[in-house]
DNA sequence: TTTATATACATAGATAGATTATGTATATAA
DNA sequence: TTATATACATAATCTATCTATGTATATAAA
């Protein structure tokens, strides 16, 4: 069962930047694919948010592209720039201070 | 300090629900620095985020009110009407599918 | 042979949950 | 008298995401 997507607003930008902080260069449609098995399945990501979102991270200087044809295809491989590199420590850290606000919030931080 | 509001996108509904499944009824002031206290400033819930979502729950059958003047000022209590304390399972159950999911996308390990 | 599915990019328009700003009103501390 | 806290509310705006649509190639299924 997929969950409310809606959920993930806001978590997109820095879903991204951590996948290529990990993978050297990524393409788009490998990006929702690698979400997809990760989450086998519960989220989807969807292009109307995807492209939009590298296309922003690229314009904010925090992605750099290269083109690429593979069996008769383009390709658009996304890689981090130096700030990309930088900034997903600091969008690491607000996203597990978030989990752990909301945790605080329903109750949901486990018993140490 | 404050860490970015935008994050608690769509999880607004299932915190009221949550906060009043433990306090039996709560005004929506009372709900602000409930909201304030627990996460010790970090989060700040807007009026203009409370009362429309206020609203809206108590629209869907979800919340139930009573009004009381308490030193001159009108104060309007919401409590969980049977739908909502049926909802807020489903709701805390979803909140936590997202966290794990979101947990899983971004390396962070669940602190046991 | 036609159709459906997968791969691969992109954007326009609509949606919705928030923010900002503003409004009313009372009580109290500076 | 001024600022802050309490207590409600809404209008206008923002913006990230979704839905829908478009182009194009390769391949498997009907």
């Amino acid at each position: 069962m997929a969950i409310n997507n809606e959920l993930f607003k806001g978590t997109l930008q820095t879903i991204i930047l951590n996948l290529l902080s990990e993978n050297e260069r990524m393409y788009g449609y490998e990006i929702t694919q690698k979400v997809k098995f990760i989450t086998q399945g519960e989220l989807l990501l969807k292009e109307g948010a995807l492209y939009p979102a590298l296309h922003k991270l690229e314009a904010d200087g925090l992605l750099e592209t290269s083109t690429e044809v593979v069996d008769n295809r383009v390709r658009k491989y996304y890689s981090l720039s130096k700030d990309g590199e930088k900034k997903v420590v600091s969008k690491l850290q607000e996203a597990k201070d978030f989990i752990t606000q909301l945790q605080l919030l329903l109750n949901l931080k486990p018993n140490i």
